[in-house]
DNA sequence: TGAATATAATAAGCAAGCTTACGATTATTC
DNA sequence: GAATAATCGTAAGCTTGCTTATTATATTCA
């Protein structure tokens, strides 16, 4: 756990396809009651489920993708409540939202914040998202802004190519 | 327009709010018959004008906004006239998507090819967007990428802030 | 216990982004 | 000048993302 911890902030982290998932989806469920508690927030069923969904894979899905998921296992929600529990889950940190997919991902990395800056990567062949925690590149990105005088806040970053695991299968 | 040039590809480029929006416009349907011309692709009015919509701000602007603007000078064009038009624009290099808004932009730096990444500043107050060519930061994102056995293909680098105008008027 | 707050469900609908299908028009080429 | 390819227009519609409005259900706490 703590290996598995250490190496998502160490590195740019790619879901290994053969890791265990059971375990993973787990963690971060158990994760997310932590941040709830310690927030002082109520990690309600359905926002639990809307967390389970996402983690069902570690592909970005989008609001209505979430609920067919949910579907399957309980009468459908109505977008609105899907929204809201998406919201709570990205205010606290559990959920990001992909831009340029207009999709939403469970977050692998449970030690950066909310706010802090992360970098995609996005396999076109399995879908599968890895997250590149900001320290290495932020700096540079954020430095090149300024450079021109432009303040920057919230940076989307997201890289798509073809993952280690799918380049040694094609 | 030399200067012009080369300032765009030196540093992160944001418009001045007093340039000369005028000649930006002229140069910039200028460079794209050039390109068109040395493609042997035709730049059909359709075309030109999705393209001058486009540069008459340097904010994106959603497939609809695009619509609304060539309604005011022409019969109301279908949305399919619209994304034909974009696609050729963008196939040529003369138009950039910004996936965090699904909208579209005249491209600014007349001399980066149109597979290059590129990374945008969109200011929040006045929604301008400035460019930053790849070259400086471009490679460091790669090599994150690469370190996980990444292959990283197309970036998506969107920076949301409050450009240096902005900032005084505040 | 009753008032206030947070959360959720129901119902309905809007807007944006994009596509399919097909016919008409205009260039290009042989 | 007929055949081909590229471009454009018309018409229709689909999907997704997201919202508003309203009512109901818990939960908290004075």
């Amino acid at each position: 756990m703590l290996e598995y911890r250490r190496m998502t902030l160490a590195k740019p982290a790619f879901p290994a396809p053969d890791h265990d998932h059971g375990r993973c989806t787990a963690d971060a469920l158990a994760h997310a009651e932590e941040v709830c508690e310690q927030r002082a927030q109520k990690f309600t069923p359905i926002r639990r489920q809307v967390l389970a969904a996402l983690l069902s894979s570690h592909r970005p899905l989008g609001a209505y993708e979430v609920i067919d998921e949910l579907a399957k296992s309980m009468p459908r929600p109505a977008p609105i409540t899907v929204y809201r529990a998406l919201d709570f889950l990205m205010a606290n940190g559990l959920v990001h939202r992909i831009e340029s997919r207009n999709a939403y991902l469970a977050c692998a990395a449970h030690d950066h914040d909310a706010t802090s800056a992360v970098a995609f990567l996005i396999c076109e062949r399995c879908g599968l998202v890895g997250e590149i925690p900001s320290a290495s590149f932020a700096k540079d990105l954020n430095a090149a802004a300024r450079s021109s005088g432009f303040a920057p806040k919230l940076s989307v970053v997201e890289i798509t190519g073809v993952c280690a695991h799918c380049q040694k299968a094609a």
